[in-house]
RNA sequence: GCCCGCUUGGCGGAAUGGUAGACGCAAGGGACUUAAAAUCCCUCGGCCUUCGGGCCGUGCUGGUUCAAGUCCAGCAGCGGGCACCA
């Protein structure tokens, strides 16, 4: 047949499996089940690299599971409502749904030609009424267990995208997609109660045993438990006291000022009889909220005169400031500084000369210095501080916390940096929030039977604001309760909202009901869970955060979604600039042999940068589409799979792609070449094996048990390597005037090769298959098993050390005694001259004999 | 600033505390060919070599061990997360 043609072959393949049903999903099969999953995609245009690589990955672990004898479910779709759709409508005149959808049929074109193995007859998109009427539902049955509620409060403003972004969508004080730096703003808006789970979600990361560690330590980061008291001062002159939280109520002697935050009642009540206060908070609202501001931003106070009496100390007050720099959405709004001990009340003690107390003698350090630039934070004795004196840090927070409840002036806390999740989002292109306003009622459900609410067609996108909000009708209704006009909610979802259940909904996707509690319970959770590190806080947290208010709304029977997680590295290519400074794309530049590169129409010097991401801002981005017509969809997959390990970063380079084609086209070799001459499928096997046959045998099965280890834990590009080892060790051998034992067993060593590759170049093993005669196909192959037997090596090859260096080596029989490796070692070391002259008559002290490893001499 | 990770040939990377550099890419040499492509074979960490081999070598400095890329301590560089959270 000569040359591969992938282009042929796979169409043709992709065609045979589609026909066949053959990735189809059943409910009802005997088999275990196996739910694998890849995050699913925004339908932006065209997919990427990153795209193939997680496809790629999820693909071969699907592929693996199904021949490991599981009914595997391995669905896809779109995460297709967001605000690019109405960026698009507003600069091409398009409307957001069209050109959503003409993207997903791009998309799904594309993915369907990586022939990857995906039921697609469960296919969503959250931004079809059939998946957001759902949506709607589970959004009134969490308003009715109040894991959803409307709040005013001050939120990130996005100032480009005209919309509110939730806390972990502000990265750097910018917005994370827009970049412009986020306001503050206040709104009525609705959030979702995740901090009601706050301590779950954060205990139950040690559950997750199959997620990095280090997404569970970024989430732990994010959640921000921590351990303190909230303290009671009372004000000189006024009745009600100011509480503070601290982490650190051991230091409450050391204490110098109080600071509340400038949204304070305190600062309000200051506010309204002193027009200094006025304009100290009016220039808190004033600062930005980007790193750049922050980190220029001074250290200020404002002294509002008030005096608060110490707590425990009789007789001592202390001033009482508003500080810009104390936040009134975390513990109550108000602080004690303790300058001695925290640097931030260190520099403000400078700043307005307050004293400094030591109140905690540092361990093993001098006590009677004076504090410098530096605050102590370590651990230590305490000093100056009453009936806390002689204790440690640990013991004082006890004790102190202790004589604060009894006095009833103060109770431990516990505070959490997370904040409730704010989802409105003043936008189109997402899911309508099924609520109505009225005037008398207040807020009124939708009620069930009348969702979905749809979006309106006839939306505009050429003005300022939420086209929901401008559209002329859509909004106005009448109250579901008591029949008078009313007004929609004009909020849409969050879109991360659709992503933090399709995971559900794909087990039974087109069920009536949100959540089919019998499909649910068959196949969550997802047994292994694959995408980006970027999503470590944001969507894995919100789906966490979703599946518990699923469980308390009886939608679903658990409380963790995605039992295994893997993150993928990025896709990474070399940068180019021209002549302007300007970025090109890699394939308008041509690289020459000494690393110099020109334009490849002007010719004019191009400069190469280092690997970055692949981004459309730095043009390095290689289209997925071109390299599959040019060398096919298994090249493609072989290169994400080879070299770099899955969860690194991984450099596309045209060298590497043009290799993995030049493999492709070497396994066909082997396979065609080698075929005419093997023993027809199925022969039984020969009473005996010659020892041709017998050490061919060991090289298969020993292949088949490194890769089934490999496979199983994601150590692919050793997989790879394995698979090169146990080609080159294939590719010599013609068969002439070899035996009938070794033909059968050679064809043994391909029937594997072939079941082998089948997850990672489905294509080409599928072809393999039908070359090697027969009429079924790999895909319905079961994982071949290797025989243990055969695989295990009876003569291993072991280095003998001098004092720990290597001199020579010696072949023992596996599992040989250590009194006769010693002896044989020995007798070595005579014969060989490299050890002997290692040793030159030495006493020999010890001689120590690790099985099958190592024998080391020491002189 | 705090938390986490990484650092091995020209490059991507292998290596349950036990023969460092598997496998691949790139490079060099050779075979085949009228030629090229494709394919196949050989070499490929550094220094020295009488060509047997010797010495050094996994970011740096120490330590534990018969034995360290691997374990421990300190340092440096690179990358990621958090960012006034009291």
């Amino acid at each position: 047949m000569g040359r591969y043609e992938p282009a042929a072959a796979e169409q043709k393949w992709q065609a045979v499996w589609t026909e066949r049903g053959a990735f189809l999903c059943r409910d009802d099969s005997p088999r275990p089940k196996y739910y694998v999953l890849e995050m699913f995609p925004y339908p932006s245009g065209r997919i990427h690299m990153g795209h193939v690589r997680n496809y790629t990955l999820g693909d071969v672990v699907a592929r693996y599971k199904r021949a490991k004898g599981f009914n595997v479910l391995h669905p896809m779709g779109w995460d297709a409502f967001g605000l690019p759709a109405e960026n698009a409508a507003r600069d091409k005149g398009v409307h957001p749904r069209d050109w959503t959808l003409a993207n997903i049929a791009t998309m799904r074109g594309e993915l369907q030609r990586m022939g990857l193995s995906i039921d697609w007859s469960r296919e969503i998109a959250t931004c079809h009424p059939g998946y957001y009427q759902h949506q709607q539902k589970l959004f009134l049955d969490f308003l009715k267990a109040g894991l959803a509620y409307r709040k005013k409060a001050r939120v990130n403003w996005d100032p480009i995208d005209q919309t509110v972004l939730a806390n972990e969508q502000v990265i750097e004080g910018k917005g994370w997609r827009s970049g412009a730096p986020v306001e503050k703003r206040e709104l009525e808006q609705w959030f979702f109660s995740i901090t009601r789970f706050a301590e779950d979600l954060l205990q139950s990361l040690d559950r997750l045993e199959s997620w990095p560690e280090r997404v569970r330590i970024m989430q732990r980061n994010w959640i921000g438990r921590s351990e303190g008291a909230r303290v009671q001062w009372e004000i000189v002159g006024q009745k009600a006291p100011l509480e503070v939280y601290t982490t650190r109520p051991d230091t409450l002697f050391g204490a110098a000022f109080l600071a509340v935050s400038a949204d304070h009642p305190v600062a309000a009540g200051v506010a309204a009889r002193d027009a200094n206060a006025r304009a100290f908070i009016a220039e808190c609202h004033s600062l930005g909220t980007s790193l750049e501001a922050i980190e220029a931003a001074e250290k200020k106070g404002f002294d509002t005169k008030l005096r608060a009496k110490h707590p425990l100390k009789a007789g001592e007050t202390v001033p009482v400031y508003i500080a810009n720099f104390v936040l009134m959405e975390y513990g109550t709004g108000a602080i004690f500084g303790c300058p001695a001990h925290d640097q931030r009340d260190l520099d403000f003690a400078r700043k307005y000369g307050l004293p400094v107390r030591r109140v905690v003698a540092p361990a093993g350090g001098a006590a009677d210095g004076e504090i410098g630039a530096e605050a102590e934070t370590g651990d230590g004795v305490l000093i100056n501080s009453d009936f806390l004196n002689g204790l440690t840090v640990a013991a004082a927070k006890v004790e102190v916390a202790q004589r604060l409840e009894r006095d009833g002036i103060g109770k431990r806390e516990i505070n959490y940096r997370l904040r409730d999740w704010g989802v409105s989002r003043q936008r189109y292109w997402g899911c309508p929030i099924p609520v109505v306003h009225c005037a008398g009622c207040g807020i009124v459900p939708v009620p069930e039977a009348e969702l979905p609410v749809r979006l309106p067609d006839d939306a505009r996108f050429d003005e300022s604001g939420n086209p929901l909000e401008n559209h002329p009708t859509w909004k106005h209704t009448t109250c579901p309760r008591c029949r008078k006009a009313a007004r929609r909610e004009t909020d849409t979802l969050d879109t991360f909202v659709d992503s933090s259940w399709y995971f559900a909904r794909f087990c039974a996707p087109r069920a009536n009901v949100p959540v089919d509690r019998k499909a649910v319970d068959t196949w969550l959770p997802v047994d292994q869970y694959i995408g980006g590190i970027e999503h470590a806080v944001l969507h894995l947290l919100y789906a966490r955060f979703f599946t518990r208010g699923l469980q308390a709304t009886g939608h679903v029977g658990l409380d963790e979604p995605f039992s295994a997680l893997f993150t993928q590295g990025m896709v990474g290519h070399q940068t180019f600039k021209d002549d302007q400074g300007k970025w090109i794309y890699p394939a308008d530049a041509v690289v020459a042999e000494d690393g110099t590169a020109r334009h490849k129409d002007t010719g004019r010097p191009v400069t190469v940068g280092r690997s970055e991401k692949m981004s459309k801002s730095l043009k390095n981005v290689v289209d997925p589409g071109a390299i599959i017509d040019r060398f096919g969809a298994d090249t493609a997959r072989w290169f994400m799979l080879s070299d770099s390990p899955p969860e690194r970063d991984l450099e596309w380079t045209d060298a590497g792609a043009a290799g993995a084609f030049r493999f492709i086209q070497r396994l066909w070799r082997l396979f065609d070449e080698s075929a005419d001459q093997l023993p027809t499928p199925r022969t039984p096997a020969p009473k005996s094996f010659g020892s041709d046959a017998t050490a061919l045998r060991a090289v298969t099965h020993r292949t088949v048990a490194k890769i089934s280890a490999d496979v199983e834990r994601f150590r692919f590009n050793v997989a790879v390597a394995r698979l090169y080892e146990f080609v080159n060790a294939l590719a010599p051998d013609t068969g002439a005037a070899k035996g009938a034992d070794w033909l059968w067993a050679r064809r043994e060593a391909l029937e594997a090769l072939a079941r082998l590759i089948a997850p990672m170049v489905p294509h080409l093993a599928e072809e393999a298959w039908r070359r090697l005669g027969h009429a079924t196909l790999v895909v319905d192959e079961p994982w071949p098993e290797h025989d243990e037997a055969l695989a295990r090596e009876d003569v291993v090859t072991i280095g003998v050390q001098v004092n720990g260096k290597l001199r020579g080596t010696i072949e023992v029989s596996v599992g040989m005694a250590e009194a006769a490796v010693r002896a044989l070692a020995l007798k070595e070391a005579e014969a060989q001259e490299r050890i002997r002259t290692a040793l030159e008559g030495k006493p020999i002290r010890k001689v120590i004999v690790v099985q099958d490893r190592i024998v080391n001499i020491v002189v």
